[in-house]
DNA sequence: CGCATAATTGATGGTTATCAAGACCAGTGG
DNA sequence: CCACTGGTCTTGATAACCATCAATTATGCG
């Protein structure tokens, strides 16, 4: 009956076929909706976690506090991601999860996954190897931190996002938009909000990028990716070996 | 007929009973043995990933370079660790495998986990779940990178070794060998070989951890531990849901 | 328009990098 | 037995990058 788009479809579909059986499996987990305020933190370190998340819509992101206030933001969540894989193997939660803007989820129960595990051998290939894929995503993150300049860090953290943006929507030009102030983007790179105003101005000045109104234009995106050696982990990946839908 | 234990069993059996069924199938993993001096590269990034390694001695780690040299370091590999999982997603490995003393690893061919999937619904679920810690390790070593002092990396460094090392060895005392070399450590945790010499001693200044002859020694391991917040993702994971095996 | 939030800019300081020299140690070969 | 070597660790001096603090200017919103 729901005429609506799934971007976890989008998003599945982008990696294999999906047939008719797969499909209603996929969309009987954006059944519920919920919608909470910009800002609003859903779950925070240590709550129970029985349920999943789907974004319908909004920007949102996991972070895991210092005792002292200091923050790490790990991960951002776009419409089509399912939230909440990490922490399935421990019985609470290790991050804080934030709304970046106002937004739809689909909550679903953990338990829920059996049903995929049991019917369809295609959707947990397909998601084991997101887990896998995830892992070295979370690598680029290590290696962005740990060895990278604040210039090279905010283009890397630019691509990134680009690249996983055009996954569920294939059309997207040079430009996009960028719902995050620049203390979330530091706590994402480990620097303060002051040095991403610098090294943001730095980049608009050697013509790498733009930005107006909430919006960031990748202007010169070879030179951006040379200079953080930027690879795209979402574009392809290896589903050879899956079985069969 | 082997009467040699395995490590991996060891793992494993640490967090499921395993019946017959499944040991048979995890030992058959750990057929073939082929040995490794100090230093070498066992594969490099961009090589093609037909096989996994069952660790069966000595330590190892993935790095990846920076077109320019930078190197971070993003795994420590311990006997009884399967390694390349990660590269399960893509056609060819995104890091370098490297050895840090003379090893012994067994390699597997990747379709060889077929039959554990089709045969196991419990090593599934295990190495699922297995996979879905490892994105929470790499989350605290993200933290670490972006937010700590270099004090509190190398604290962390050392607690996440000692409760990984504990898994497998679980009377091991508040001391144990440490192959790595400073610049290696340095590349684990975005710091140069000069600042972890410097941090080392004032740790060791402040009788927090003691060295001697490749050793290492954690005095008030409670200290290191609240200065960093250490939380340890090894020794407790939620494998209630698990199917019976 | 007025308010709160976010972004920018400047001045200063701290943490860590870089460069360089020396100490220590294990192994090697004369 | 000892000089020699290569690797590792330590220590000092200096510099770079980024943090911190503070003030000002945009930006968005009721």
């Amino acid at each position: 009956m729901s005429s609506q788009r799934s971007c976890l479809v989008d998003k599945l579909s982008y990696y294999v076929r999906l047939g008719d059986g797969d499909l209603g499996l996929v969309r009987s987990l954006e059944k519920a909706e919920e919608s909470y305020a910009s800002g609003v933190d859903i779950y925070r370190g240590g709550d129970a976690t029985k349920r999943l998340w789907v974004v319908k819509s909004g920007w949102l992101f996991s972070a895991t506090d210092l005792p002292d206030g200091r923050r790490q933001i790990v991960r951002i969540h776009h419409p089509g991601d399912v939230i909440g894989f990490p922490d399935i193997a421990f019985e609470n939660a290790t991050t804080n999860l934030t709304a970046a803007e106002p937004v739809t989820l689909c909550p679903f129960p953990k338990k829920d996954l059996d049903v995929i595990f049991q019917q369809s051998p295609l959707l947990t290939a397909l998601l084991f190897t997101l887990a896998l894929r995830d892992q070295v995503v979370l690598i680029d993150h290590i290696r962005a931190l740990g060895r990278m300049s604040a210039e090279e860090k905010v283009a890397f953290f630019l691509l990134d996002l680009a690249a996983r943006l055009r996954i569920v929507n294939p059309g997207m030009s040079d430009t996009f938009r960028l719902p995050l102030n620049q203390s979330e983007i530091g706590d994402a790179l480990g620097l303060t909000n002051v040095y991403v105003s610098r090294t943001f101005g730095m980049l608009e000045r050697r013509g790498l990028v733009a930005r107006s109104n909430g919006f960031v234009r990748l202007i010169d995106e070879a030179a951006l990716a040379e200079s953080c050696d930027f690879i795209d982990r979402y574009a392809g990946m290896d589903t050879s070996w899956f079985p069969p839908g």
